[in-house]
DNA sequence: TTGTAAGCGTTATCAT
DNA sequence: ATGATAACGCTTACAA
């Protein structure tokens, strides 16, 4: 590969006068100017990064960590970032930690490392106290995943209201015995939402049976599994409110495998608001987020940080509720 | 932030030592290291990779070049490459495109400015002899998305085949007008599966229906627009084969609105094999591919080129049927 | 076992 | 308008 300093021998000037060319500086003469193009045209050179970035201490890229690209409802978060990380010439490039401890801490050698500006998280494998004192040296914002410290701004809804709002609807739809098929022990997200979940009841002086509470994740397995479990249970629910769509869906598949109908038999109601949670049948209704306002807003917060404006505070952004076929 | 002069003087050793104990070399004097680490926990320091891989010509990272991540059809290739990747000792970036091709030549800045070793491409977006001198300047596989080019090693399944393979199979459960949803005019992909479409009709002396080809592409509202093209036409054909599930869906869902249901009325077929084609009702039947595997694959043919063995050939994998609810 | 110093490919400062 | 040259932070001969 071609450097910085064969194109200045081809073209019979200084390092710093190619430099100069490449970076579009105004004090280079025409003439000049085109002879350095036309040797780096025949040289096929492009300036390597490494060595720009390196002088510069700055890459002009962040790094968007998540558990795993398969899923509907981070995909468009990052389509946000994306887009405003285009604005403010940033790259973005996505790591994914897939629960695996070690995949973070390769992650986060990119920010220690100098390979990445700055970081959105959303994802924590991580124990509270180690994350805070990451955030604490790094520019990093979270996104969607809440929690209880504050060393990084965190751009998401209010679990906790969204989760009440969507209890109190399915009360109102005259559903007490209401299912909760929760994000597992380790989310706090999941947490929050169990709060809304019991203020509501709470307000409506609607006793809380412990038993229908099931732990078993975000996903659509996690649906199919809930299922089996409440159906051990000598009496079926007026409705289930999944904290995952996909887990609703989960539950609507083994419910039809059962011979229950939704919403017929039984109320299901998801979270998300995820491409799926329309296209599957019947279609759920659910508790949307603004994602791609999220990674709009995380990004934004991002790029203050980065240029120098101290740590902006944390954004809760509106949720909405979006009556489809799944409740009735 | 700390460099290695820093600890160098905190530690009362050169700068060389230190970089002999953060790479672990075999002659340290015990003291000295110990000394050395010390130093290190300190002034929290942590070695910057730019340097370092300035100075090594290689970053131990490669990336990944995907349209979108929200397909669940990558998203599962992507798998196969990670955990490949970690097996080597790699760091997977993803970029996406967006179809944009600035975004495109944002993720190319980073092959040839070197701050990655290579790439794995899944997108397409650049005239073919353009892409192709780019495969020749830089470690480059390509996944999926087959090409005229054989500039860049390319791992994916028989798409002519797949095709042809399914088409039969409907034709073997009495289906002769079969409608096709395609991917798009510019997906080779898809232009390999219709002439395995066109084969098959041929081999089973059926005449072949230009109205029956739609290009809608590889998306959920391809189906819905689908179908609303095909309902204008006076006969429902017997079958549609949608070259990818989520088109396949959006399908089954316009029908199912209009009243027509799957399998009794009319039979879909998907492609992909992705999980939502299970998660669905009716599940879909599909043409699998080995998604995880292809990732597996290109990650094995991208690190032995980045580990100086020559170019490798072209790997295809096997495609399989999986029949499930939306034939009849 | 340790230190010195060159060099990786840039950019930026200071002369000229 | 251009050129020398010193960084940027690291690794690695080569010397000691």
């Amino acid at each position: 590969m071609a450097t910085i300093k064969d194109v200045a021998k081809a073209a019979g000037v200084s390092v710093a006068t190619v430099s100069r060319v490449i970076n579009n500086a105004e004090n280079v003469k025409e003439e000049t100017k085109s002879a350095v193009e036309k040797a780096i045209q025949t040289l096929h050179y492009s300036p390597n990064g490494l060595g720009r970035n390196l002088r510069r201490l700055e890459t002009k890229r962040i790094l968007v960590l998540l558990n795993t690209i398969s899923n509907q409802f981070f995909s468009r978060v990052v389509k946000g970032i994306e887009d405003k990380a285009r604005e403010e010439n940033y790259t973005v490039m996505i790591c994914t930690t897939r629960g695996n401890r070690k995949n973070l801490n390769d992650s986060i050698a990119l920010l220690q490392s100098k390979v990445v500006d700055g970081a959105i998280v959303m994802t924590r494998e991580m124990p509270e106290e180690e994350f805070a004192s990451l955030c604490r040296a790094y520019p990093i914002v979270c996104a969607c995943e809440p929690w209880e410290g504050n060393a990084a701004p965190r751009v998401g809804i209010d679990d906790f209201t969204a989760s009440f709002d969507a209890v109190e609807f399915l009360i109102h739809h005259g559903k007490e015995k209401i299912a909760l098929f929760e994000g597992g022990k380790g989310s706090y997200s999941s947490y929050l939402r169990e709060l809304g979940y019991r203020e509501a009841l709470k307000k409506h002086g609607i006793p809380i049976e412990e038993a229908l509470l099931f732990q078993e994740g975000y996903t659509y397995n996690a649906g199919i599994r809930g299922i089996d479990k409440l159906l051990q249970q000598r009496e079926l629910p007026q409705a289930i409110f999944a904290f995952a769509d996909s887990t609703a869906i989960g539950a609507v598949k083994r419910l039809s495998e059962k011979g229950i109908s939704v919403p017929e038999d039984i109320s299901v109601m998801g979270f998300d608001n995820t491409a799926v949670s329309e296209m599957c049948l019947p279609s759920i209704t659910t508790v949307a987020q603004p994602q791609y306002e999220i990674g709009w807003k995380a990004m934004e917060l991002l790029s203050s940080q980065l240029n120098g404006v101290p740590k902006l505070k944390s954004i809760t952004l509106p949720h909405r509720l979006i009556q489809r076929d799944s409740v009735k």
